[in-house]
RNA sequence: GCUUCAUUAGUUCUAGUGGUAAAACAGUCCCUUGGUACGGGACAGUCUCGAGUUCGAUUCUCGGAUGGAGCACCA
C-alpha cells in the first residue's frame, strides 16, 4: 500500500501502482472524467501513469493552467495527425502549448500551407478526435529512435534527439501518428471536442533568423463547443477594441506613407487626449519634486559615444547626420539620459541639492524594423514621459517608494485596478556581465524589494532579467478585457554615472558617484494612448474624452441658443460643439453616440423657454431635463469624482 | 529584416471586369424644421506604385511600397 497526499492535506491508502485517474475515480466518477493529466510529486505526468511509492498528488483538469497545457499539446499532436494525412511527406518541428492554445512548426517543402487549408485540416481533427484514439507512450532507446525518424526523413526531429540522453527518450502515439514527446498527455483524443485553427505564420527553426524559416500553425482547442465560442467572441471584442480601428474612427491620429512607416501623425482630437495625459502628469511630478528640463531632439555622436549607446546600438539605429562644412556627425536622440547626464554636469552639486529629479516628455527616435512597426504601440518616433532621478545610494529606497506612489496615482485615476509587478534582479550566479559594485547592487535590489514591500505590491521576482547596468521594476497591468500590458518602468542605473562622471561632493568633503534612476509610468505617450483606447474601449473617462459634450439644436431655430449655451459651458470649462447641421435629432444622436460623446445636451423649444437643457448620456440613455447652472454641478461633480485618488 | 496573405472613393466593403467600375456611410447643394441611435432628392469623388505582356490592364506576369498575421529584434 502507498500513500496519497492530496492538494488539501488530506492522506489516503492505495495499491501499489495505483494511477492518478483511478484514485479521481475513487473520489468521484464526474471528477475521473475531467482529468487530464495529474501532479505526482511535482511532475506532470499522465494520468494513467502508475503510482509507485508514497507521493503528493494533484489532479490536473480544464481549470488548470497545466491540465490546459496538457490538452493543448495534445491537441498539436492531434494536428500533425491531420497534417500527415493531407501532406504525407510534411516533416514535422516542434508542437508546443502556448498560452492560449497551441501551434506546430512544420516544413512542407515548397507545398505552401495557407490559411485556406486550415479548415479542412480543422475537420479532420475533430474526425480524428472522435474515434477516441488513446495517446499511448512508449519508452524507446536513443537508436530506435533515430532509426524512427531517419526512416522518416525528419531532420528536426534528429536535431532534437541529438540534445536527448539514452533512457530519457519516450514516444507518443495516438491513432496513427507517433511522436517524439515528453508527455504527458490527455486519456485520448476525444477530450478534444472544439478545435479552431487561428492563423498560418512563418517561423525560424530554433527561433534562430540564421536557420531556415518553417511554417507555423496556430489552433486551440477545449472540453466543450461553448467555450470555443466564447474564446472567439473575446477575440472579436478584442478586435473592436484595436486601437489602429478605434483611433481612425475616433480621428485621433493617422500614418501617411508619404511621412514614413512607423512615424504618427496625431490628429486634433488625439492631442487633446494627449495633452490632458501630459498636463495631468506635470501636475502630479512637480508635487512630487520634480523639475522639468528641455534638450533638443539631436545630440552629437560623441554624446552617445560617452552613453555607450553608439557602440551597442549604433549599428542598428538611424545613421548619424552631419553638417554640411564642419562635417560634425549628429545622431537622433535615442534616449534623454544622456542629455540630462549633462544638465546634471552643467553644475557642481553638494548632497545637499541630492535627489535631483529632472523630467521631460522627451520625443525619440529609435530605428525599429519594418516588421515590428504596429499601430502606435512600437513606432520609430515616440515621446517618453521620461525623468532622471539623481540621488545617493541611501536615497534609492525613499526614491523607489515615490515613484511606485506616482505609478499607483496614475493606474489609480485611469482606471486600472488590476496590476503587478514584476523585480528584475542580476543572475544569481554569474555575476561578470554586470556593471557597477557589488555593495551598490545589493543596497539597490533590496532596496526595490523593500519599497515594493512596503507599498504592499504584488511583486515577483525574475532572476537574470535584470539590465547590465541595473536593477529594475516593472509594473504590468492588466486591462478591461484582461490582457496583460507592460507599463511604468523604475530603473536603477550604475552605468551613466560612471560614463559620465557624475559627481557630487558629500558631507566628508570628498567625490562621490550619485545613483540614476530611470523611471517612465506612461513608458511612450503612443504606447500609452493605445493602451487606454483598448483598455476603454474608446469610451475615455470624461476628463480624457476629446468632446464632453454635443448640444444639439432641434431644429436650425435653435442654433444661436445652442452656440451661446457651448459659449457659455466653455467657460466652466466643459468642451465640446454644436451639431448645426441640418439634420434631425434622432440622426444627430445617433452620431453623437457613435462618436462616443460622453454628454448628448437637446435644445428645443421647451428648453430655450425654461433655460434648461434635455440631458443625454452616452451608452445610458435620456437622463431627463436639467436646468443649465444643475447641469453643471452634475458635470464638475461628476468629473471631480473621476479624478479624486486617494 | 524573414515567411505568408492582402491592397478598389475620405471611411467601410470577398459588387465587378482584358475595353477606364458599383454600394453604403461621410461630403456639397436643395426640399424638409423634425423631440431622444440614422427623413427625402440631386451632385461630386475611386481601381497602391513602377516595369512588362497586349491594339488596350484596375483585371495577367514581375518588382517595389504600404498594411495584416507571426518569427527574429526592442536602449
Amino acid at each position: 500500500m502507498i500513500e496519497i497526499t492530496l492538494p488539501d492535506g488530506s492522506k489516503r491508502s492505495f495499491e501499489k501502482g495505483i494511477s492518478a485517474h483511478d484514485v479521481a475515480k475513487s473520489i468521484s466518477e464526474g471528477l475521473a472524467r475531467n482529468v487530464l493529466s495529474a501532479e505526482v510529486n511535482g511532475e506532470i505526468v499522465d494520468s494513467d501513469r502508475p503510482i509507485q511509492e508514497d507521493a503528493s498528488l494533484k489532479l490536473l483538469t480544464w481549470n488548470d493552467e497545466k491540465g490546459k497545457e496538457t490538452m493543448w499539446h495534445s491537441s498539436a499532436h492531434l494536428m500533425a495527425e491531420a497534417l500527415e494525412f493531407f501532406f504525407p511527406n510534411i516533416k514535422l518541428a516542434i508542437g508546443p502549448p502556448i498560452e492560449n492554445g497551441f501551434y506546430y512548426d512544420v516544413d512542407n517543402g515548397d507545398e505552401v500551407i495557407s490559411s485556406e487549408d486550415l479548415p479542412k485540416i480543422e475537420q479532420k481533427m475533430l474526425e480524428l478526435a472522435k474515434q477516441k484514439n488513446s495517446y499511448e507512450r512508449k519508452e524507446i532507446s536513443k537508436d530506435d529512435a533515430i532509426a524512427y525518424f531517419k526512416e522518416k526523413q525528419d531532420p528536426y526531429k534528429l536535431e532534437l534527439l541529438e540534445d536527448l540522453e539514452d533512457g530519457e527518450i519516450t514516444f507518443y502515439s495516438q491513432g496513427n501518428f507517433t511522436d517524439l514527446c515528453r508527455g504527458p498527455h490527455i486519456p485520448n483524443t476525444s477530450y478534444i471536442k472544439a478545435v479552431k485553427l487561428l492563423n498560418v505564420a512563418g517561423a525560424y527553426w530554433r527561433g534562430d533568423e540564421n536557420n531556415k524559416q518553417l511554417t507555423r500553425i496556430y489552433g486551440i482547442s477545449f472540453p466543450k463547443q461553448k467555450e470555443l465560442t466564447e474564446y472567439l467572441d473575446r477575440l472579436e471584442e478584442a478586435k473592436k477594441r484595436d486601437h489602429r480601428k478605434l483611433g481612425k474612427e475616433l480621428e485621433l491620429f493617422t500614418f501617411s506613407q508619404k511621412v514614413g512607416q512607423g512615424l504618427p501623425l496625431w490628429l486634433p482630437k488625439g492631442v487633446q487626449l494627449r495633452e490632458r495625459l501630459e498636463n495631468f502628469m506635470r501636475e502630479a511630478q512637480t508635487k512630487a519634486g520634480y523639475e522639468g528640463v528641455i534638450t533638443p531632439h539631436i545630440g552629437s555622436k560623441e554624446l552617445y559615444v560617452t552613453s555607450g549607446h553608439y557602440e551597442k546600438y549604433g549599428e542598428d539605429s538611424f545613421q548619424p547626420i552631419s553638417t554640411p562644412n564642419e562635417n560634425e556627425e549628429f545622431l537622433l536622440k535615442p534616449m534623454n539620459c544622456p542629455h540630462h547626464c549633462e544638465i546634471y554636469k552643467s553644475q557642481p552639486r553638494s548632497y545637499r541639492d541630492l535627489p535631483i529629479r529632472y523630467a521631460e516628455f522627451g520625443t525619440v527616435y529609435r530605428y525599429e524594423q519594418s516588421g515590428e512597426l504596429h499601430g502606435l504601440t512600437r513606432v520609430r518616433g515616440f515621446t517618453q514621459d521620461d525623468a532622471h532621478l539623481f540621488c545617493t545610494a541611501e536615497q534609492v529606497e525613499d526614491e523607489f517608494i515615490k515613484v511606485i506612489d506616482l505609478v499607483l496615482y496614475v493606474f489609480k485615476a485611469l482606471d486600472f485596478n488590476d496590476y503587478t509587478a514584476q523585480i528584475s534582479l542580476r543572475d544569481k550566479v554569474d555575476r561578470s556581465k554586470y556593471i557597477g559594485d557589488e555593495a551598490n547592487w545589493e543596497k539597490a535590489e533590496a532596496a526595490i524589494i523593500n519599497a515594493s514591500k512596503q507599498r504592499e505590491l504584488e511583486t515577483e521576482i525574475v532572476y537574470n532579467e535584470a539590465a547590465f547596468y541595473g536593477p529594475k521594476l516593472d509594473f504590468m497591468v492588466k486591462d478591461a478585457i484582461g490582457r496583460k500590458w507592460q507599463l511604468g518602468t523604475i530603473q536603477v542605473d550604475y552605468n551613466l554615472p560612471e560614463r559620465f562622471e557624475l559627481e557630487y561632493i558629500g558631507s566628508d568633503d570628498q567625490k562621490h558617484r550619485p545613483v540614476m534612476i530611470h523611471r517612465a509610468p506612461f513608458g511612450s505617450m503612443e504606447r500609452f494612448v493605445a493602451l487606454l483606447i483598448e483598455h476603454c474601449g474608446g469610451d475615455f473617462p470624461l476628463w480624457l474624452s476629446p468632446n464632453q459634450i454635443a448640444i444639439l439644436p432641434l431644429s436650425e431655430k435653435f442654433n444661436e441658443k445652442c452656440k451661446s449655451i457651448l459659449k457659455l459651458l466653455n467657460n466652466y470649462d466643459i468642451r465640446g460643439f454644436v451639431d448645426d447641421r441640418n439634420e434631425k435629432v434622432g440622426k444627430k444622436i445617433r452620431d453623437a453616440e457613435v462618436a462616443k460623446v460622453p454628454y448628448m445636451l437637446i435644445v428645443g423649444e421647451k428648453e430655450v423657454e425654461n433655460d434648461t437643457l434635455s440631458v443625454r448620456k452616452h451608452g445610458k440613455g435620456d437622463q431627463g431635463v436639467m436646468k443649465i447652472d444643475a447641469f453643471v454641478e452634475h458635470f464638475k461633480s461628476e468629473l471631480k469624482e473621476l479624478l479624486t485618488v486617494n
